[in-house]
DNA sequence: ATGAGATTGATTTCACATTCACAAATAATT
DNA sequence: AATTATTTGTGAATGTGAAATCAATCTCAT
């Protein structure tokens, strides 16, 4: 154990173990798996596994592996996802709706959205109703909300950060592909669903030209 | 130029430039500019802009910048974008719904859309008919389509894989959370939402901890 | 009780990605 | 024409993440 400086592909595994742990549990009732067969689950090299987990402690048992219940807290105590995060999502769009419904989130649950389009203010998605814009600062305050998803258009997401982290969110997760400019004190991932896409087509591209 | 081993970052920033450059030409008539400026729109460095394009050739011109018309045109036979790729989508959940609205794809074009479920299939989406996945092997042989999304729930993604690589799919952009198990000569891009989701999570919480 | 096999956790080594620093080239200015 | 401002492209240095290796430890079978 050394908790010095932790790679971030190592915290990005961290939910992705975490995930394989709870599905594990369901479909046969191991009490233990290594560092290999959690690896092979997710994809992973072993080494890896037990490198990701050795930079928060010793969880394993030499010789045996480790114990899935006790790994699993450890794993939650580790994230952050001992008890549930509420999180507001702004945009109500195609995206915004498909990640209302995508209700396989762990550690977060979406509790309000927003739009500023009169068109969906006022619609149900997921037993939640889209409420105006105007009133997102006011609730954020009110219910002391931390976290937020932002999936409206670009032209769009950088006003709505200054907006939101204004009222009191410290940290964003961007769908929107620009690059927020923030402050140092609020926490942001991009997700820009065109790196992957773009990685891919370059790709294929490679694999058919290298035929030729 | 090296034009040896291109490195994946590198890859992923293509499209992100691309996209910035097709903005900027609708915004205003910029015919050339610096690396700094296309930096700055994207977020990354002037220095790591210059590296990634030198991968590929020299495109600038010392003390003046980048033609705005030919970088774009050479980014587009970089990536491999210069005409569109057909692409088929597996699974017309929300996810998948939320794609095949998301029309702001660069380089590719979603032509036939699948899922197992009755109550889906026939239902048209964004003017495209949701078709039973029995008919799917056929269609990506007929239409000889390369490119795949994959968007079903985890338990059915390895063998959806299994199937249209059968058929002929070379490429995969896989949104279910499990790691595909595939020969060498398929490229797979995996978008695992939750491994953003968590690293935001750990680090709110970092930040919070901190500050007590 | 002992030895074989399995597995963790740490150290070392290696590979990859980014930043730094600067020569070479261009445009603008005097 | 000479000088100054920019800006590119790239070799070298730095930083970062993963793989390989191995001692220490545990279980189980004999």
């Amino acid at each position: 154990m050394m908790r010095l400086k932790i790679p971030e592909p190592t915290i990005k595994r961290l939910l992705v173990y975490y995930r394989f742990l709870e599905n594990q549990i369901g479909v046969n009732e191991q009490k233990v798996l290594s560092s290999r067969e959690l690896g092979e689950g997710v994809g992973v090299t072993s080494n890896l596994v037990r490198r990701d987990l050795s930079f928060f402690g010793e969880f394993g048992c030499q010789g045996v592996g480790y114990d899935v219940e006790i790994l699993k807290d450890n794993l939650k105590k580790i994230i952050g996802i001992s008890q549930q995060r509420q999180v507001i999502l702004v945009g109500a769009g195609n995206l915004g709706r498909a990640l209302l419904n995508y209700n396989k989130f762990v550690g977060i649950e979406i509790v309000e959205v927003f739009d500023c389009d009169l068109n969906k203010i006022g619609n149900t998605v997921n037993k939640l109703e889209v409420k105006n814009v105007k009133l997102m600062e006011e609730i954020i305050k009110e219910r002391d909300i931390k976290l937020a998803i932002i999936a409206v258009p670009a032209d769009y997401a950088q006003n709505v950060a200054l907006q939101i982290t204004g009222a009191g969110i410290k940290a964003i997760w961007n769908f929107a592909p620009v690059p927020l400019k923030m402050n140092e004190d609020v926490v942001i991932i991009n997700e820009d669903l065109a790196c992957g896409l773009g990685c891919l087509v370059y790709k294929l591209n490679q694999l058919e030209q290298q035929i030729v």
